[in-house]
Order: structure tokens, then sequence, then C-alpha cells
DNA sequence: CACAACTGGGTAAGCGCTTTCTACTCGGGA
DNA sequence: TCCCGAGTAGAAAGCGCTTACCCAGTTGTG
């Protein structure tokens, strides 16, 4: 078996010339010039009969197929893109794949953008803001012809307008993006209604005969969890409850961050007979600081979460939370992303976020 | 503000030749070209500039700089991967995003992708032999520099020569492929020690006093609960324990699985003291259909997992599994799928598999 | 039977970059 | 003063494709 020699600048040189007709062992993948070679016809043919972009004639159409089977051709889509001017995958920009509030979102982008046979970039943030201007730079950069970005904003305002700014970059280019959270980049959204549902949830909470409530909430800067504590302090005012003596604690947007908080309103003296954790995670983890120190819920304290999570599903009690259709969510995303012309005004699709009232949040007497 | 035309093709033309010096607005991303000529100097010397492939002079230096930055240029990623001939993407290929095993071991994989500056394309199967193939055709086609593949392989003999011939394609191209389940496909592997790791749980729950017990398996041909299924067994015989009354169910690999099995053994009659589930989600699924039986766990019947997900750890009674260190095995195999070289044999990475006992399985009197 | 209107093949000009190769300028030893 | 390298700029030749353009050879129409 001859193996062609790469010359040392890395191009590929001629000197295979002892090689036998079948000699197809090289280092590096076949080229398509190679699978017109085999099949004796031009480059453009062998092209035209491998993307189908053109009919062609049935002599030449059969030697093009079996060449290319025959010497395992796979198209460099890469070449392809450049040539095409047109690139086949979507972007995609998610805090953590291990959150599952995330992986729900990815979920229902990843079966719109299958079932378009595009693919997908991943891309993870850890809630770092200068990763996520990093990547959207990558994604453009890859010419992604869809860019879905979930994750509450911030009010961190030097990195909006930075965001904001590349934002417009890629659209000049081209770019579709949607964003899945507050609707502040001039992109497309898709906007969960934080504040309405934690209203909703907080006049639940009171009905239930709930007065004296806590709230587990997320780091200051974050919009979800500002709008979702602002939208539960509007409920229970509602209710005739005084906001003053509600008490908020501010910590991570995480498992770890419910858990630590709600050890810190164990120790910090009587519980209120009802505690809200800004999204689920934080609401597992209370849950799980509560067990642990003996706190029963919701006998001792009510509990309630918001996104209503699928773990969710396998926790005892059952978590009374605010449902969010997340992978739905996902999906309608990349809908908009991927279906709307270039031209189009970006578009803001609201999402209800509907309370579902279980066993963890119980009826004061 | 001048928009400059397309020539009818899509190609551009040179007809703007109003435009002023400043009129950078046109249809599509900005080009290194333009760069060049805003900055005054060669393509070339922009080129090196920004990908400093070379040392550049001061006055020239800094012009290219600025311009680029003024006119928010992107590099087209997809032109520099074909002109480079290496792209800097790395491929994933899971089941589920949604399935708490796959997306830890994803979450290590991006870690290990993230570190190196690369990005990830992720694909998912949904279980889908077709389109794992598929997939990897896809992944080939964009030229990934790596490939990560995890899932347990099947007893189907025509899609594991299939597939093994698309890897060895991507090989013979200087591909570096790695699987996170049974090393049988010529790749690197991260292979978890799943028959041991059963066999050890088998013995520790026979050690607990268990006698009967029953197996909630997955389909048939997945070697992964093949090989839990016979490391259980294994497992059993040297405890002594007939195995010919153990009672084996097989259904989905997936918590629906788990659940609608668990039903069918209760409704089968007498219920052993002790159910093992190949994987964790399986579990899950099943401690919600005893519970929604009335069954009670582990007073009524003792139950076990394999995995140890992370989503465990919020469930009550906390469940007794086999411990896989998912993220890392991640990583592990994305180290191994870039670290190596290409010339070098393929490595297999024994993962062990450590038995945790919880709350869920009880001491028999 | 001349003249369009198709078909379907090849040639070559792109796509947006990188990099080799050539050319030039400059400083310093002989 | 001349020559030689070092250093750096630009021209141009790629990378692996697609596709506009051109040119037979066929068919269909009046």
């Amino acid at each position: 078996m001859t193996t062609a020699r790469e010359s040392p600048t890395g191009r590929r040189t001629e000197q295979d010339g002892a090689a036998g007709p079948l000699a197809v062992r090289r280092n590096g993948p076949v080229l398509l010039a190679e699978v017109a070679a085999h099949a004796g016809v031009s480059l453009a043919t062998a092209s035209r009969v491998l993307s189908g972009s053109r009919s062609v004639g049935e002599p030449h159409r059969g030697r093009v197929l079996a060449a290319a089977q025959e010497l395992r051709y796979t198209p460099n889509a890469q070449a392809q893109a450049v040539a095409r001017g047109a690139s086949n995958v979507v972007g995609l920009i998610i805090h953590d794949v291990l959150d599952p509030y995330f992986s729900s979102i990815a979920g229902g982008v990843m079966r719109q953008v299958e079932e378009r046979e595009l693919v997908v970039f991943l891309a993870s943030t850890h809630s770092d803001v200068d990763r996520e201007l990093e990547f959207v730079q990558t994604m453009r950069s890859h010419r992604v012809r869809a860019l879905i970005i979930c994750g509450s904003r911030t009010t961190d305002r030097v990195h909006n307008e930075r965001l904001a700014h590349e934002l417009e970059g890629y659209a000049a280019a081209g770019g579709q993006a949607a964003v899945i959270s507050q609707d502040r980049l001039g992109t497309h959204a898709v906007v969960p209604q934080n504040r309405s549902g934690a209203r909703a949830l907080a006049r639940e909470l009171c009905r239930l005969g709930h007065r004296r409530f806590a709230v587990l909430a997320g780091p200051r800067g974050l919009l979800t969890s500002r709008d979702r504590l602002i939208g539960f302090r509007e409920g229970l005012t509602a209710e005739g409850v005084d906001v003053a003596d509600l008490q908020v604690l501010h910590g991570e947007f995480t498992r770890e961050g419910g858990e630590s908080l709600a050890a810190e309103l164990i120790a910090a003296g009587p519980l209120p007979t009802c505690v809200f954790a800004v999204n689920d995670v934080m609401a597992l983890g209370a849950l799980a600081a509560f067990r642990s120190a003996g706190v029963r819920v919701p006998e001792d304290v009510s509990l309630a979460g918001f996104d209503d999570i699928a773990p969710l599903r396998d926790v005892v009690p059952s978590l009374t939370s605010v449902h969010l259709p997340l992978e739905e969510m996902g999906a309608r995303a990349a809908q908009l992303a991927l279906d709307t012309g270039p031209q189009t005004t970006s578009q803001a699709v609201k999402v209800r976020a509907e309370v579902v009232l279980r066993d963890s949040t119980r009826r004061l007497a």
C-alpha cells in the first residue's frame, strides 16, 4: 500500500505516481476530486451528483455514486459552507448542562434543530457574563445560522451593551438570534412571565392562609430572580400582607445556593410559615437543608419553587411550583430563530407561568 | 447609507462605487479584505496580524487592529478551518440531554473542551441506532477533530459493523474517537465496570439478607443492561442464591420503563424482597410506581439502582446505587480523544463502579 | 429543414481565508 | 563602498468545495 507523503508545507504532493488505480489509502479525508477521478468525470459533475444541485445523466450519475461509496467519501461540510456562503449550524448558549432547567430547554431546541437536519453548537457559560460574550463571538465566527441564548439577563450595563453590540453585528451579518429570558437585546425573545407567575403564586399561598414568608432569592443582579421577587411582593401586597417584614435572602441561583440560604434561615431564628425559593433547584437545596435540620415540609414550613423542572417528579413531598413549559420554550425559541426571514422585525413570545399547588405547601388552619 | 446590491447570482458586485470611505454597511459579514483595505495594508498582512501567525511591524499592526475593531470584523471560522486544514470542533453524541446520566457526562466533556478553547457539536440519538450512524457521518463531514460517543453499545451486528466502518473512515482521515460504554469499536474507550459493579451490588444485597430478587432490565439488545444483569446473576450465584427463580423483566431503559415494569411486578403477585433496576432513572420510575401503589420502600420492598446520578440526592428514601463518576468519565473520554496523538493505538480506560448502600435497601431481620 | 429551446457535460471563477514565495528595505560587517 | 542577511510587506497559490458560464448534442416546433 503506497502512502502518499506530505510536502513539508503540509500540502499534498503528486509523488505517489507509483500508486495503482486502487491505491486509495492516503492520509487525510478523501476529496471530491478523487471521487471524480475515480468515476472518470469532472469535479463539477461529481459535485452535482452528490449535492443534487442539477440533474446528471445516468451513465455518470451511477459511477459517481459508486465511487463515493467505494472511497468512503464524506463531503467537507466546512468547505461546502464556505462555497455556498451558508452554514447549517445553530448555536445554543446556556448556563449549565447539568441544570435541569437548561437541559430541558436544550432538549426542546435540539428537537427542532434535528427536524431541520441542522447541527448544534453547545456552549455553557456557567453564569459568567464574559464567557457569554466570548461564546457569542465564537458562534458568530462560525457563522451559525441561528443563535439561541438562554439564561437570565442581568443588570450589568456594561455587559448588556457589549452583548447587544455583538448581537447587532451578528444580525447585521444576516444572523437570527433568539433569547429565552428577558427581551432586552433586540433579538427575538421567548419571555417567561416570571413576574405574574410569582404574583399568582403569592396569592395562592396567601389563600392557603400564609402570612409570614421568606424568599430565597438569587443574585441581586439576575433579572429572573428579581422579577420573581417583585411579582411575589406584588402578590403579597394585593392580598394585604405587609411586605415590610418579608424576609429576603440572596444567594447563588443553584441547589447549593438554596441549601445554604435555607440553612441561614433556620439558623436565623423562628421560621416563617412559608418559604418561596425563586427557582426549583434552589427549592430542592432548601428541601435538603430542611430535611437534614429536622424541619418537616410542609408540617413545619411550607415550600414553593418556580420552573417545575422534571426531577421534581421524584421528590417527596411533591413540590409546589410555577410551571413553565421548558422544552416548548426551547422549541419556540428555535422556531423563532430558524423560521423567521432575515428582514422580519424581532418578535417576543410571552410564556404563561402557571401555579401548581402540591404537597409541599399546606393550608394553614 | 448606501446598500450594496447583490448580483442575481448572489455574488457581490462592485456597484457601490458611490460609497464613501466609511460606507461599511453591506449585507453579510465583514471580510478580512475589507479590514485590510480599511487599514491600507495587504490581505496577507491583515491575516497575519489577526491570527498572529507572524510578526508584523508597528505602523501596520495597529492600523489593522483598529480597522478590525471599527468594522466589527469576525473571522470566518469555517474558512479558516478550510484554509488551515484543521478544525477546532469536537463532536459529542449522546442519547438524550434530558437524561441526567448523559447530561452529567456531557458536563464533563464540555469542561475539557472549553479549557482547550474548542467548541462542541452536540447530537442526541434518542437511542436510535440509525440516527447514531447518521450523526457520526455528520460529524465526520464537519471534520470534527475529536468525536465522543456515549451510550451503551448494542448486540445489533449490522449496526455495529456499519458504525465501526464509519469510525474507521473517520480514523483513517485523522480523527480521534472515544466511546463511553463498551470497548467494541476500535476507538479509545472509557469503560464502566458494569459487570463487576453489579456483581458487588448483588453480594452486598445478599449480605443484607435478601434472597428473592427481581431485576428491572433494559432492552435485551443493550449491552450495558445485559452486563449489569449478568454481573448481578454472578453475584447472586457467588452468594449461593439460586438464580433460577430470579425474576427478570425487560423494558425501556428510561424512567417510564422502570415505572411500568414495576407496575407489572406489583401486578404479577407477591413481591420479591429486593428489586434491582439496572439504571437509576428506571429505579426512579420504579420508586414512583411503588409509591403510587402503596408499596413502601424499603419496608415492603428494597430497591437499588445503578449509576448514582445527581437527582438521586433529592429523593427519599435515599437510593442505594452503584456509583459511576459520570462527569469524570466524560472528561476522561474527552482527554483521550483530544490529547492523544493520531498514531497512538487506542486506549481503554476502565472505570470502577462502587456500591453505595443507602436507605432504599433494608437489612432483613 | 432551419431555428429555437432544452439537457447535461466540462472549464474555470469564485467562497474567505492562510501561507509560501518573492521582493524590498535596512543595518552592519568586510 | 559593497554585500549579505535579517526582517517584513505583498502577490499569488492554495484549502475543498459550488456554480456561473459556455458549448456540444438532442429534441421539439413552425
